[in-house]
DNA sequence: TCTTTACGCTACGACCCGTAGCGTAACTTC
DNA sequence: GAAGTTACGCTACGGGTCGTAGCGTAAAGA
């Protein structure tokens, strides 16, 4: 579920509609789809979700907020599948996430977001609870998983696996990003393939340094 | 140079003032310093520029072609230095492009652009010839190096030799991007180092697959 | 019934956009 | 020189978005 916190079930008044809240976010994906970003304005929102525009502006501050709770819900689907070794289970996490990029409201949305919280750190924390973290987390999951098939060893020192953790996932979630995004070249099998080589490889020899 | 494709110097009438370009593209890079993409407005440029708004327009088609070109030229500066070895080699290009996404105005402007090139085809060529090419060049430089040092082997196939570069230049410019800009967390020396032994070993190894 | 909160609606000042029109400045050609 | 051509600064404008205030109404709990 999102990270709003729910008002304690013991207020008095008139409660918030849960299905305006579904309509709102629904109406923003997709006006990212026919306008994109830029010209995406908390107006055309407002009347595509049948609502007034103040409504949106008593639940969300502005227009980050409620692009990145629109998109969070997107990342929801990705899974670690377990296909029996690192190496299928990676590069199908990858094809899984190049999937998600390639959409459209993503597409748009997910670099435009990301720059506007290099000024604004209130909205960087929402975008890492509720999108980066989800990511993450399967990256921890997948090298435990590799370490119980006995795929990597088992680190000692937690404090440098966590920051191998941040180095796999920046080295993974960028490698795609930036190919889906900046190069603008398919994520194909063929390309997830070739990378989960050069990553696997990479953390065999890196282990030892 | 820029990529302008500059008038014949045949042509009659008053030139266009070289010196308007350069204040312009200047008070760009301040106004990307002081507010930030989202703020940056054409008609703060070009107050602080000394020109007349209408200036702008003639030159720049809008607000992402004229930040593209503000902060393309600070890429100039990425050299790939010779320090004897592929891995200090590398190493000392991640800092350096680390240092290069310090700096506020590429920090806010450079997700920002690429975000817009999504829904902007000419954009993204513009992007793609001002800057990712420029720091392209640098992945075949250190591959050809790496190969006359003998530090890798000399591909037979162009066709895979190319997809080869193209995918290293993903990993790496995608890692430094997303560690300091989705991460958020600093590209130091020793981030630099753990980095390219992960992706020297993977080079390696990813040869012979 | 009374209180409290949410909602829809309208209206508003403020700001930015991108362009048109005009007079002037700078440079080339004859 | 004079004429032709292009760039520039300036002003003004319609159009659009922003974010908020104010009001009457709707939906819940006390």
């Amino acid at each position: 579920m999102l990270s709003h916190s729910r008002p304690k079930p013991l207020r008095t008044g008139r409660p918030r509609s849960a299905a305006a809240d579904e309509a709102i976010l629904e109406a923003t994906r997709a006006s990212l789809v026919d306008l994109g970003w830029s010209k995406l304005t908390m107006s055309d929102v407002a009347t595509r979700a049948g609502v007034a525009k103040t409504t949106l502006y008593r639940r969300w501050a502005g227009k980050n907020e409620l692009v990145v709770d629109a998109v969070a819900v997107l990342f929801d689907e990705l899974e670690l599948p377990d296909l029996g070794s690192l190496s299928a289970d990676v590069q199908a996490v990858v094809l899984q996430f190049a999937a998600l990029l390639k959409r459209p409201e993503t597409q748009t949305a997910l670099m435009a977001v990301v720059a506007e919280s290099t000024r604004d750190e209130a909205l960087r924390a929402r975008i890492r609870d509720s999108i980066v973290d989800r990511q993450k987390r399967l990256v921890l999951q997948g090298r435990q998983r590799a370490q119980e098939r006995g795929e990597l060893p088992v680190e000692q020192d937690e404090a440098v696996a966590a920051t191998t953790d941040d180095l796999i996932f920046d080295v993974i979630a960028g490698a795609v990003v930036h190919r889906a995004l900046v190069s603008a070249e398919p994520v194909d099998e063929d390309w997830a393939r070739r990378f989960t080589v050069l990553l696997l490889a990479g953390l065999g020899s890196a282990a030892s340094a």
